[in-house]
Parts: structure tokens; C-alpha cells; sequence
DNA sequence: TTGTATGCGTTATCAT
DNA sequence: ATGATAACGCATACAA
């Protein structure tokens, strides 16, 4: 039985020259060239050994492991998915590996998780997990790593971000939503750790005083979390307080949480109320009614914060853009409607 | 400002021991004991420093580094999050990380990426991906690495499963039809490079015979994707070839492409047919008709293979169970209803 | 163009 | 109980 894995002292030995010269034969960019045949000699011994470098040992070496992290809040978030293929699109091309760690948007766990990255010596992180306030991943990208964020952005700190036009999106929703007659328009809106459910909520109150709609204290609730018990409780608050004829929610969970709370109450969306959504997750087209919402561009994103964190790593003086904003899409569904005639 | 990294030998300079001593004191199980005081002076000092072990060189010394590579179809399929979760939830505790790989199924990318695993020497492999034929795993495994296969199974290796229990799955299915008075049941089944679709089928043919329904040939389409689009055009050539008044398809997916082509043909479902699918897919009980389908143990059998892995990792000479099933439970929605009356 | 020597950070073997 | 030293596999500065 053959030996677990072949080195490079396994091939020097099967071709008769020294192991410096299979490494530079192997890997062309490490030193001065070697004869042509002597090079195809050394390439068809590994293949034959089936030979695979050891990263381990050259990333030791050379403090290059070919390996990148990132860190989500939790790929059960349909959200995620896209976006984690958008970056392999891009890195495995490349000979990257990627380490993917869960954070549930806990900013202990995230401090966990940094160490397990840093521990394994990855080239860079990917960061679809930051949190508005981050200390410790700002700790990481001074210390000279790498670091991208993408879907949300951390505050006033030079890391470079690849985000979604949600002040665009905001907006178009908001004019679907008074074009079809709507004036007093709710907001569920996201949790205020993170960078989208602030900066929607914004987008949402600046665009809302510049349509000159009333919109009382009562007209925006704030949510605790992404998901759809957070949205139900949040409609219950608000139809307490206000009537308003229309919500806009932060994002698809908190519109499905709303629109759940309004089919138990016996309201009908969206003939009573309208509701819109935010992200366009998967299968929500097949709901009854459809969920109008904004289409991000996931895999997009994915792929341009793989990008951008590649030119980091392979060129650490360039200037990364401090931000990239990606276009959004408005998408109509069965969920809005003109409002009642009063 | 200080250094990137601190290292033993760093920790052995600030406490003026060796740096043997630091490994020791800092690792227990490595050598003999250390007085208390000089490990709680060594802890002190790394804690100070903020010593981070390098896992790398760890690694190129021990063989182990810590990490298992996680192979998936495909992340952005909804089974899949919940099993990595679950994978995730008994590895990291104990240290490990997990690099993930999408596999798209194809036997080239398979190839490709056991390598990309095998040079960052991972530990174990938890293969969600694998073929019924998937000789390079096959290889792994005979070399030496730990390997066990989750959801889907290889056939006739020795080769760890962690799978659900599909023979009862699709009985439950079958015998629910069975009672709403169904007689003609046809079946869209899976992809049969797959274990799932093949068993499933397997599972389906032999419950019906059993059960004395009748089942001409034309009364099982065989898929070529786990997708909607193939159920869309499974139940298509279905409905011309036969005349079943209950399809039980062997995914989720193929169900919903199932459902889209009756909907597009103007035929009620359930009311003139019935239809099943597997897995329960999140939020598919929000829409009209709810999907009848098998909840299976996504996250538990993500948990069981990381245990299994942990177990052939840590001790290569336990004998592992060659199969572990887990039990489902059938879900039952509007989209099953009784046959019309002739 | 190729060989020699050294070190990356750690663990393990041997000595003290 | 602790120190010295070698080795893991590779890349690279230097020598030839």
C-alpha cells in the first residue's frame, strides 16, 4: 500500500533532483526557470504520484494558506445561500478555500469565531455578519487582514463594504405603495444592531417627509429581530396604535409575521391593508397573496466582495472602494393593493 | 505597535522558560506535568499577549488540523442549511472548523473539491453530495480519512450512513393516500444517480405491490433533477401516458413543479388530484394547497454524522455503525385530499 | 539552471 | 519538572 500523501521529497527522490528544484519546477512563480523537460520530467512524476501540495506547510512558509472565511449570521437565512455561492463563484476559481462559521448575530460567538479564522491563518474574511458596533473585526482588519463586509456595513471604520441600494429600494416601494393611493404608510423595521434595519428605517422616515405623508411616532414599530414572530408582534402593535393603510417591512419575514397577524385578525391583505417585504427570498411568489418586495442582487454581492477582498490579499497597498452599492429591483406582487375607500 | 502574532516562542521570552515548557503547560495532554504556578504564570502571560496557537504549524507537526471539510449539492437547496447547522452545532464546540464545498452533484467538481479538502489536510469528510458511484470518495476513504455520508448513501462500500428513514417515509405517504381512498398513485421519482431518488423508488414500487394497488409502467416517471422544472415535466408526461388520481413525488421540489403544471392546466389540486412531496421544505406551509409531505430530521442527521466523524477521527480503531437511520414523520396538508368520485 | 541551507510555529523525543 | 533538539513539508536567499 502506497504511502497517505506524497511530498515534494517524493518526487525529488523519483526524478533524481533536489526537492528545492520540484518546488520551483511545480510552482513556476517561486524561482528562476528550469529546462523545459526537466520541468515536464518533475510534472508527470507528481502526476503519476498522484501528488498534492501541502498547504499547511507552504502557509506556514510563505503566511499564504489559500484560505478565506466567512462569517454569516445563519445560512438557514435563505439570504445566505446565494450569497455564499456568489463568493465561491469567484474564490474556488482561484484555488480558495472558504471557512464558513455561523454567528447568529451574536457578538459573542462572533469573537469565538474570529479566533477559529485567525487560528487557521486565513488570507482574508468575508463578513455578511457585522454588526453595526464591531470592535473585535476591527481589531483584525488593523492587525492587517483582510476584511470585507457585505449585505450590511460596519460604522466609520475603513472597511470596505458591498451592499444593496436599500435606499433605493426604500424608495421605490414607497412610490408603488402611493401611487396606488396609500398616505398613511407603517414601518416595521429591522433590528437597530444592524446596519440594514437602521439604514432602511432612515430611507424610509427621509423619504416619507419628502412625500410630505403624516407618519406619527405610532407609524413605525421596531422590531428585535429578522423573522416573522418578531413581525407578527410588531403588526399587533401597530394596529393598536395607529390605522395605518399599508406596511412596509424591512424584510420578507417581518412581511410574512405581518401578514400572518392580519389572516388570523381576520383582515384581508390586501384588500384591508397592503404589505411589502424586502430581499425577495425564494418561493415567496407562490404564496396567496404573492409578497411585493425588492430583489437583491445576492449572488452579486457574494461575488463582488470576493473580488474586491481578492485584490486585497494579492496586492495589499491598492485602495479598496470604502463602499460598493449594488442595484435593487422593485418586485410586484399580490400584497399590495389600493386602500380601502374610507 | 505590536506584533501580528504571538507565538510560544514570544510567551516563552516574556515568562523566561522554554518554549517546550510554554507547549506543555499551554496543552496538558502533551507532556509530563507542569507546576501549577508556571502554568498559571504561562496562561497568564499568553492571555496577556493574546497568544492565538498557530494551527497550521500545529497541523504540519500532528497531523490534525482541526477541521473537516463539509461537502454539499448545492447550500442554496433549503435541506441543506438545517444539516450544516446541525453538523456545525456538535463540531464547533469541540474546536473544530468546516471548510464547505458545493459539489452541484457533478462527479468533475466532486473530484476537484476532495482535493482542495485534502490539501488543507482536514481531518474527516462529511459528504451530503455523494453519487451511488463516487469512486474518488471511495479512494479517500481507503487511504485513510475518516468519511461518513449524510442524507444520501454510497452503495456497497464500507463507507458510514447517517440517513432518514425513507422506506417508512414514503409508506406513511402512500398509506395516507391509501385511506383518503386513492387507488391510482403515480410517482415522480428522483434522480437515479442519487440513493434518495433510487431507494425512494425502490421504496414506493415495492409498498404499492404489497398493497396490491395497480402500477403500470407509465405510473412512474423518473426525474433527471431533484428540481421544479422536472416536476413540472414528470407530471406532463404523467397525466398523458395515465390517469392517477394521487402523485407522490419524491421531493418537495418536484411536488411544487407537480402542483404549478396542474395549476396551469386547470386542474384542481386536490380536489381532482392529490399530491405529495418529501422533505418539508421551510415555509412551504404557507402556501394554497399546504404541501402534504415527510418532515425529515435535517439538523439531527447533520448532528449524528458529525458525531460519527468525531468518533472515527479521535479513535480510527472503533468500529463505526456501517448505517444509522433516522425516523420522520408525515406532514399532512391541503394538498391531499379524496379522489373525486368517477 | 540547479543545489544547499535555513526557518515558518509547533509537538515530541530525548536528555538532564 | 524542565530544557535542548529534531522534524513536519515547503519556499526562498544564497551559493555554485
Amino acid at each position: 500500500m502506497k504511502k497517505q500523501t506524497q511530498t515534494l521529497r517524493d518526487i525529488a527522490r523519483e526524478t533524481g533532483v533536489h526537492v528545492s528544484t520540484v518546488s520551483r519546477a511545480l510552482n513556476p512563480s517561486n524561482g528562476a526557470l528550469i529546462t523545459d523537460d526537466l520541468v515536464d520530467k518533475i510534472k508527470a512524476a507528481a502526476e503519476r504520484l498522484g501528488y498534492r501540495p501541502n498547504r499547511l506547510a507552504a502557509g506556514l512558509r510563505t503566511n499564504r494558506t489559500m484560505t478565506v472565511g466567512l462569517m454569516i449570521p445563519d445560512i438557514t437565512n435563505t439570504i445566505f445561500p446565494p450569497i455564499l455561492r456568489g463568493v465561491e463563484s469567484v474564490l474556488e476559481p482561484l484555488g480558495y478555500a472558504v471557512i464558513m462559521v455561523n454567528t447568529d448575530s451574536l457578538a459573542s460567538r462572533e469573537t469565538l469565531l474570529v479566533d477559529v479564522l485567525r487560528e487557521r491563518g486565513v488570507d482574508g474574511i468575508i463578513h455578511a455578519a457585522v454588526l453595526r458596533d464591531d470592535p473585535k473585526i476591527i481589531e483584525v482588519a488593523r492587525a492587517g487582514t483582510p476584511v470585507v463586509t457585505v449585505n450590511r456595513k460596519i460604522e466609520a471604520e475603513g472597511i470596505p463594504a458591498v451592499v444593496n441600494d436599500d435606499g433605493l429600494g426604500v424608495r421605490l416601494v414607497l412610490s408603488h405603495l402611493h401611487e396606488q393611493g396609500h398616505r398613511r404608510i407603517a414601518h416595521i423595521a429591522g433590528p437597530e444592531n444592524l446596519s440594514t434595519g437602521r439604514f432602511r428605517r432612515k430611507s424610509f422616515e427621509d423619504a416619507v417627509a419628502r412625500m410630505g405623508l403624516p407618519l406619527p411616532p405610532e407609524g413605525v414599530i421596531q422590531s428585535a429581530r429578522f423573522d416573522e414572530a418578531e413581525g407578527w408582534r410588531c403588526a399587533e402593535q401597530l394596529l393598536d396604535d395607529w390605522n395605518p393603510t399599508a406596511i412596509l417591512c424591512a424584510n420578507d419575514r417581518l412581511a410574512l409575521g405581518a401578514i400572518q397577524f392580519l389572516k388570523d385578525r381576520g383582515i384581508d391583505c390586501p384588500r384591508q391593508i397592503s404589505v411589502t417585504g424586502y430581499n425577495d427570498m425564494p418561493y415567496l411568489d407562490r404564496l396567496r397573496p404573492g409578497l411585493t418586495t425588492v430583489r437583491i442582487e445576492l449572488f452579486g454581492v457574494g461575488q463582488e466582495s470576493a473580488r474586491l477582498l481578492v485584490r486585497m490579499m494579492t496586492d495589499p497597498e491598492a485602495t479598496a472602494p470604502s463602499e460598493m452599492v449594488l442595484p435593487v429591483t422593485l418586485i410586484k406582487r399580490g400584497s399590495v393593493g389600493p386602500p380601502p375607500a374610507d
